[in-house]
DNA sequence: ATGGATTAGTGTAAATAGTCACAAGGATGA
DNA sequence: TCATCCTTGTGACTATTTACACTAATCCAT
C-alpha cells in the first residue's frame, strides 16, 4: 500500500488534505469531493484524485468521499493513527513556546523529553517535564527508542546535536536552526526557518 | 532581471543558497564553487549553476563564485538588501517568541508593530514594542505602507485576520496558523506547521 | 422508472524540472 | 609561452509532474 515509489511530493500534499478533512469534520460535514477539497487546499481536484487512488479507492462516484473515512484512510496512510513520542532538544525561547504548544499532542505528538546542555536550563521545569542535560541524549534516546526530535538549539550546535540523535537511532529530525543537516539517507529532516520564508516571499514583492 | 516566468520552485531555493553562502562568509571563505555549495544544501551542482544562470553570470570558470560577490547578488534578487519593516498578529506564546527572536532582524525583518484582540495583551509591551488592538489594524497597516505580516493567531480567527491583512494592503504573509488561507493572487502566503512537516516524516517510520 | 447532473478513478498528452556532457574561459605551474 | 587542470554556463536529453478528457457509477428530481 504505501510502497516506496510514490513520489514525495504527493507524500508532502496528503498532510494537507488529512488537514482541511479534519477541519471539515469539525464543522460537521458528513461527505465532500475532490472538488471541495482542491478549493480549501489550493489544488486541482484532478491532482486530488490521483494523488489518493495512488493509495486505493476511498470516494464514490456521484457522491464523493466520507470525511470521516478519509481522514481514517489517511491518518493510516501517514502513520499518525498512533501516538508518536518525541524529544525535543533546546530549551530556549522557542524550546519553551513549542513545548507549551498544545497541537502536538492533538495530533498524537506526544513531547516526552526536554533536553539542553545549558545548566541555566537543565532540571528545570517545563510543563510535566523536566529538562535534562544534553549529554545524557544518546543513551536517553536509545532506551527510549525515540524515532522522532525536534530541534531548537543555535546553529553552531545544530550539526553536532543532529549527529548524537542519528547515533541514538532518531529516525526523524524536525529542525528549527537556520542551516541544512548532513544525515544518513534513513534519516529524515524538515526545515523550519521563517527567514527563508519571508526571503521566498520578499522576492515577489516591489 | 528578476522575470516573473523564473519557477517558483527555483526561487524556493535561492534563500538556501544564500543562507550557506553567508555561513560561508561567517567562516572565513572568499570563494566557492557550485560543486561545494550543492554539498552544502544538498543540491547538485548543476542545478545550482542551472538556478544561477537565471539571473546571470556570477562566477569566474575555473574559479568559482566569489562569496561576497554572490551573496550580494542573492541579496538583491531577493529583495532582501533592504529593511523590511514587518506586522505580527498574535500575540500568545509563540507571538512572544517570534518577537523575541533576534534571527528576523539579523536579516533585514524588523518587526514594527504587533497586534492582538484580547484585552489581556493589548497594552502589555514585547521588546520595545506595545501590543496594539486588533481592531485598529487595517488603517495602521495601511498608513504605515507595510507589505509582511506574520501570523500566529487560533485557526478560528486565521482567515478573518488575513482578510483585514489583504484590505490593508499586505501582500505577503507568513502563517503560523495551521490553516489555508484564502487570499487574491497577488498576495503571497507561505505556512509554517510543524504538525504537517511531522506527518510528513512519520509517512516513511515504520 | 428515467433522464440529467454529479463525481471518482484513470490513461494519455502536455508541461515542467532535473541531469548530463561539453565547449569555452580562466588559472596555474613548468 | 604553453600545456594542463578547473569550473562555469548551457543546449540536449531524460525524468517527473500536472492537466486533460473520458468512462463508469451514483444520486436526485420528476
Amino acid at each position: 500500500m504505501t510502497d516506496r515509489d510514490i513520489p514525495d511530493i504527493v507524500v508532502g500534499r496528503l498532510p494537507r488534505y488529512l488537514q482541511a478533512l479534519e477541519h471539515l469534520q469539525l464543522s460537521g460535514a458528513q461527505t465532500t469531493s475532490s472538488q471541495e477539497l482542491g478549493e480549501i487546499v489550493g489544488v486541482s481536484a484532478a491532482q486530488i484524485r490521483k494523488d489518493l487512488s495512488q493509495y486505493g479507492e476511498f470516494g464514490k462516484q456521484g457522491k464523493g468521499y466520507s470525511v470521516s473515512y478519509l481522514v481514517h484512510q489517511l491518518q493510516q496512510i501517514l502513520k499518525v493513527d498512533r501516538v508518536w513520542p518525541m524529544a525535543l532538544v533546546g530549551a530556549g525561547n522557542l524550546g519553551h513556546a513549542i513545548a507549551n504548544y498544545p497541537g502536538f499532542g492533538q495530533h498524537g505528538f506526544r513531547i516526552t523529553l526536554i533536553f539542553d546542555n545549558d545548566p541555566v536550563h537543565i532540571g528545570t521545569r517545563i510543563g510535566p517535564l523536566t529538562v535534562q542535560d544534553s549529554a545524557r541524549l544518546v543513551p536517553v534516546l536509545r532506551e527510549k527508542k525515540i524515532k522522532i526530535a525536534m530541534l531548537t538549539v543555535p546553529v553552531r550546535a545544530a550539526q553536532s546535536v543532529a549527529d548524537q540523535l542519528v547515533e541514538a537511532g532518531v529516525r526523524a529530525i524536525l529542525n528549527y536552526a537556520s542551516i541544512t543537516l548532513s544525515v544518513p539517507d534513513h534519516v529524515h529532516v524538515q526545515y523550519i526557518d521563517p527567514i527563508i520564508y519571508l526571503q521566498r516571499m520578499t522576492y515577489y514583492l516591489d
